[in-house]
Order: structure tokens, then C-alpha cells, then sequence
DNA sequence: CTTGACTCTATACTACGGTATAGATGGTAC
DNA sequence: GTACCATCTATACCGTAGTATAGAGTCAAG
């Protein structure tokens, strides 16, 4: 199997190499082992577990969820129904911030349409509405 | 008008005491004034900013962010052709953050369904789809 | 064999969004 | 008038997720 640097596994992630070191700190990511003169050694493994990683963190898992998720996989008595609660939690948050954000949208959208852009800061709706409550 | 004390404002809000004089440190939420003792006095007003603040925090604004929506409201001498295309603007990343996030509800919901919860984890497709690329 | 890029450890620093503490003073109820 | 709680400033600390730097050692090309 190939063997990598840590450069090289930071490269094929796009990560900074003290991102690499600092999820080795975390027990989110080990080397496989080590030169002789210290260096780390990675595989494709590593690339895929770092991989696992970024992808989990860009469905806005924080690191120390996917350390959980890792371990779920590590732990072959864990339980698949343990990974889909944890999923279905996060799919409840993320679809309640949709909502919040779709109806900030909505409440600028309706500002936008009734400012009328030839009148001074004094009537503009859009402070005028800011002002009172009908964000939300 | 009816005078709060710090303590009753971060109240209102759920909030902590410190973190009111924290946003006051950014220039998020001034008090009104001062009594002669130095207590830093608030109104209604400072009651919905500082909501307002939560509000917009909730869905995800940065507080610097915020800042920005609230000077939509605080510059007099802007003109509201200015105000308006803040709100524009604030209105396209809105937009584009609820598509990341459906984006994303969208993989979970995927992942969430094809996990059959009466399988072990070695063949959870969560955690199998968040190893390959088959997630994007 | 030297040069330059890479890696090592250790430590410090960053940004964000707070929270806690110390030591002093203010406000109020009994 | 004395408890006792609230508030004041200032400073330090917390967790999250990194990024930067110093000083030493390593590897590979020419």
C-alpha cells in the first residue's frame, strides 16, 4: 500500500498540516506509524478517514460528533440505529435553521419591495420595520 | 419610559450579565446612559435590540454580522437607496445559506433513509457513504 | 557535501462567543 | 446602620477549530 507524508495526506484533503497533527492530538486521526527518523507514515487509510472527517464536518458535525461517529464504526456492537438517531437529530436542526432563515428571507423580501428608493433614511421602510418587531 | 437595570435586561433575554457589557464592547448594544452611581441604564428598546440580536444570532448571523443589520438602521445619513441594497445583499446570502442547508438536510434525509436500523455498523450506509465520495 | 524543502516537537497565538473572578462601590430592606 | 445583593471595572479563563512560529533534525537533488 502506498505510503504518504504527512504533507501528501494534508495535500490530498486540502487541509493545513497542523490541521493533520492537531486531529492526531484530538485521537481523530493516528498515523499508521513512523519512520526512523520520527516522520509519520500514512496510507490511504488515513486519506479516507480524513476524508470521512471534512465531509462529516462540512454536514455540520463538530469534531466532536465525528469523533463519536468514528468510534460507532470502531465499536462493532454499535448499532446502526445509534448513527441514524445521531443523523436524524442533526437533519432536525438543520431543518428548523431552513425555516428561521426562510422566514428572515421572507421578512426582507417584504421590506425590500416597499422601499422606495427616492426617499430619504427618515421614511424608508425598510428602518422604519427594523425598528419595530416584525423581524422574526 | 420604564428603566431597567442590567441585571433585568440580560434577564429578558436569557441571557448573562457579562455577555450584555460583551456586546456593548463590540458596539452592539450601548445602554442609554448612566446613572451618577455608573449603573448603566436600558429601556424597551435596549430590551428589543438585544432580542433582536438573539433573534438574528439564532439563525445563524455572526455578530459581526449583525452589526452590519443593525447600521442598516443606525447611519441617518444613508440614503434608503443604500439601505435598501444592504438589505438586498443580506437577502442573497440569506438565500444562499438556506440552499447549503437544504443542501445538506437533502444528504442526511438520504443517508437517514437508506440506514436500515437492524443492521450492525460495518454495514451502516451512513457511515459507509460518508467514506466514499457518495455524499455531494 | 551542500542546499533547500520537508518534518519534528513545543509553544504561542488567532478568531469567535462568551463566562468567571477579584476587589470596590451602590442600593435597599429591615 | 448594617446585612446583602447588584453593579462597577479589569482581567483572566473557557471551548471550538484551527494557524503560526521557533529551533532542531531529515531527506533528496545536484
Amino acid at each position: 500500500m502506498k505510503r504518504l507524508t504527512i504533507g501528501q495526506l494534508a495535500m490530498s484533503a486540502g487541509v493545513n498540516i497542523q490541521t493533520v497533527r492537531y486531529y492526531e492530538r484530538l485521537r481523530l486521526l493516528a498515523a499508521e506509524g513512523r519512520l526512523p527518523s520520527g516522520y509519520r507514515v500514512y496510507t490511504q487509510l488515513s486519506v479516507r478517514r480524513l476524508g470521512f472527517i471534512k465531509r462529516a464536518q462540512g454536514l455540520g458535525f463538530t469534531l466532536k460528533e465525528i469523533q463519536g461517529l468514528l468510534n460507532l464504526r470502531v465499536r462493532t456492537t454499535a448499532r446502526c440505529a445509534d448513527v441514524r438517531r445521531s443523523a436524524q437529530e442533526k437533519l432536525k436542526e438543520v431543518k428548523s435553521k431552513v425555516e428561521d432563515l426562510k422566514a428572515l428571507a421572507r421578512s426582507l423580501g417584504r421590506l425590500i419591495e416597499t422601499c422606495r428608493s427616492d426617499q430619504s433614511t427618515d421614511r424608508c421602510s425598510i428602518l422604519k420595520s427594523l425598528e419595530r418587531d416584525t423581524i422574526r
